[in-house]
DNA sequence: CTGTTAGCGCATTCAG
DNA sequence: CTGAATGCGCTAACAG
C-alpha cells in the first residue's frame, strides 16, 4: 500500500495560480473573496479529495474537539449509560470523547489526567475515584484555561459545575414507599463514610424515617466499603441473625441488594412479605432476579447528555466562572421485591 | 480566573540566554548537550512548570497518541468490557481512546468514522455495525497511513488483522454438552443471516448436532433480528406449541435467553429437567437469573488487550500488510440451565 | 557541544 | 477582491 502525501492548501495554490490564503479563504467562503474563485477552489479540492490536515488547524487555533471524560469504572451499568449519552451528545456538537477509567484509585486517576491534558483535550468530564478527596490534578486544567465539570461522585473540594443525581430525594422515596408498604425495620446497607453520594441516601433514609415517625438504630446501619454482593450477603445474614433483625434493606445498589435477596432466599425467608428489599440504581439485574427488586433509576444516560451539554457550552463560551449544581430527578420503579409486608 | 500564557522554549531558551534547539535536546538529555547545560534547562523547566505544547508536538510528528475504538453499542456488558480492556492497555502505551458507538447503524458509523479521522487518530479499533457490508469508511483510514483492526464483528470485504471470538467452537462445545446432559431435540434461536458471529455460532451447533448424530430440523432454528428479550419469549412459545415441541435451546445470546426462561417457568416448564436452556456471551445477568443460566465466556476484556495490543505495534511499525487472525477461545460456564435431562 | 536555519500546514494581519 | 508576510511551538538537518 502507497503512503500517498496528502494534498494541501500549498498544493491546491500552486494548481490554480493562486495564493495560499486564498485558498484557505476560498474554502471556507470567506466573503471578500469572489464568487468565481470560491466555486474554483471547492471544486478542485472536491475533485483532488482534499481534507484540511486538522493537526495543523488544531495546532493553529490551540483547541482539539475533544474532550475527556474519567469514570471510576467502565463497565458498571450506570457508568456505562452515563458514557453513552454524553458519547451521543458530544457526536451531535462535532466533539470526540476520550474515554479513561480510573479503578476508583486516586494514582490511576492522576495518570488518567495527566494523558488527557496532555493530548489536550477542550475540557474535562469527570466522576471522581472514592479516593479522591483534593482536586490538585483537576485544577491544572482550569489553569490551562480548560473547563472541568464533574458529575455523580464529586468533591466540593473543588470550585466546579457539577451534575449530580438527587440522591437524597431518591432515597427518600424509597424509603417511605417500604414504610407504605407495611415495613417498619428497615436497615440501611450504606457506602463509605466519604463519599457524598452515599452520605446523600443515608441522610434521605434517616429523613423518610423521622418524617413517619419509624424507629431508627445505628445497628442496622452498615457501611459498605466495596459495594459488593458478598457484603449484602454477609451484611444481612449479621443482621437477620442478630437479636434486633428488620423487616426490610434499603441498599446502596443493586448489587448488594442482591446479596441481601440470595441471603434471605437460602435462608428460608419470604420476598416481600416477610422482608421487603429496595436497591439502588436500576440496573439491568433488578428486572432479572427473582423477585424482581424495587430500586430507583438514576437517568445516566440523561446525565451523561445534560453533563456534555453543559460542558461544551463551557468552552464555547470560554467560562471557567460557572459553579452551577443542576440535580438529575430520580425515579422509584417498584417491582415486586419491596411490594406490602404481611401482617 | 487568569488565564496565565504558558511558558515556551523559546521563553526559556531567552532566559537562560541559550538557543530554542538547545533547550528542546536538552530537555530530551540528548547525547550532544553538556551535562551542565542538561541540569540547568531541566532545573529552569522544572521550576517554572513547562509543559511542552503538545499541539505543536504532534503536528510536528503528525500523530497524536489518540487511537478510535467504535463499537455497535456502548451499553452492552460484552463491549463495555471489551472496551475496559482496550483501555487499559492503551493507557499502558501512553495511549488515549476516542469511544464512539454506531447504534447499529451503517450511518452513525460512516459519522464516528469520519470525526475520528478528522481528529487525526493514529489507528482504529472496530467492531462493525449490522448494517456494515463493505468498507470503504474504513479503508479512507489505511489510505492515510492509519492501521485498522476489526474485532468480534467484522466484515471480510476488508482486508485488515482481525480479533474475534471463536464462536464456532464455543457453540460446539455449548451443543456437545446440552447433548452430555441428555437433551436430544436441540432449538437455535440464532441472529442474523448476515453476521458473520451468527453464522459461526449456527455451524457449531450444526458441527455438534452431527457428530453426535442427533436429529436436525430447520423448523427448530428461528433468526433473531433484534436480539431481544421479546424474540427469545416470542420464538419460545412459537415452537414449545408447536406440534414438534424442542427440548432444549442453545440461544445466540444470554438476553434471548432471558427470554426463553420466562416464557418457559410462565408456562410450568421445569428448567432444567424437562428443558434445558443455553445462552451465549456470559453477562451478568446469567448469573443473577434463576435458574442460573449456563452461558460461553467470550473474555471481552482480553479480546480489548489483545486488538490494542496489536494495534499499537502496528502503529509503531507503521506496518499497514499485517492481516493476521487472532481467535480468543471461549470458555463453557455450566450453571444450573442446562443440566441434565429427567428420562 | 551549540546555534542557525528551515519548515510542518494553516490562519490571519496588513498592504495593496 | 487578492497576495505577501508572519507566526503558532517545536524538531531536526546542517554548519560550525
Amino acid at each position: 500500500m502507497i503512503e500517498k502525501r496528502k494534498l494541501t492548501l500549498k498544493d491546491i495554490a500552486k494548481e490554480l495560480g493562486i495564493s495560499v490564503s486564498t485558498a484557505s479563504r476560498a474554502l471556507k467562503e470567506h466573503p471578500d473573496i469572489a464568487k468565481d474563485t470560491i466555486r474554483l477552489v471547492k471544486e478542485y479540492a472536491e475533485a483532488h479529495h482534499y481534507v484540511p490536515n486538522f493537526l495543523a488547524v488544531n495546532f493553529r487555533k490551540s483547541r482539539t474537539f475533544n474532550i475527556g471524560l474519567i469514570v471510576p469504572e467502565l463497565v458498571h451499568h450506570f457508568f456505562s449509560t452515563v458514557i453513552s449519552g454524553a458519547i451521543d451528545e458530544a457526536k451531535k456538537c462535532g466533539y470526540n470523547v476520550l474515554v479513561s477509567q480510573s479503578n476508583d484509585l486516586l494514582k490511576d486517576e492522576i495518570v488518567a489526567c495527566r494523558t488527557m491534558l496532555a493530548s489536550s483535550v477542550d475540557g474535562l468530564l469527570i466522576s471522581i475515584s472514592n479516593e479522591t478527596l483534593e482536586g490538585d490534578h483537576l485544577s491544572d486544567f482550569i489553569s490551562e484555561g480548560k473547563p472541568v465539570i464533574q458529575f455523580d461522585k464529586i468533591t466540593d473540594q473543588l470550585d466546579t459545575p457539577k451534575v449530580t443525581v438527587d440522591d437524597f430525594e431518591g432515597a427518600y422515596h424509597a424509603v417511605s414507599h417500604l414504610i407504605d408498604q407495611g415495613y417498619g425495620r428497615i436497615a440501611h446497607l450504606r457506602g463509605r463514610e466519604n463519599v457524598k453520594n452515599a452520605k446523600e441516601r443515608f441522610e434521605g433514609y434517616r429523613k423518610a424515617l423521622s418524617d413517619h415517625e419509624m424507629e431508627f438504630s445505628d445497628n442496622w446501619v452498615k457501611s459498605c466499603i466495596a459495594i459488593s454482593e458478598q457484603e449484602g450477603f454477609d451484611f444481612a445474614k449479621e443482621l437477620m441473625e442478630g437479636n434486633n433483625p428488620p423487616d426490610a434493606f434499603f441498599c446502596i445498589t443493586d448489587l448488594v441488594a442482591l446479596g441481601v435477596i440470595k441471603y434471605l432466599k437460602g435462608a428460608g425467608y419470604q420476598i416481600p412479605g416477610q422482608v421487603g428489599v429496595m436497591g439502588f440504581s436500576n440496573w439491568k439485574l433488578a428486572e432479572v432476579v427473582s423477585p424482581g427488586l424495587s430500586s430507583v433509576d438514576q437517568f445516566g444516560y440523561e446525565m451523561g447528555i445534560k453533563s456534555m451539554k453543559l460542558l461544551i457550552e463551557l468552552i464555547q463560551n470560554h467560562d471557567l466562572e460557572n459553579h452551577e449544581t443542576f440535580e438529575i430527578k430520580t425515579k422509584l420503579i417498584v417491582r415486586e421485591s419491596s411490594l406490602k409486608r404481611q401482617k
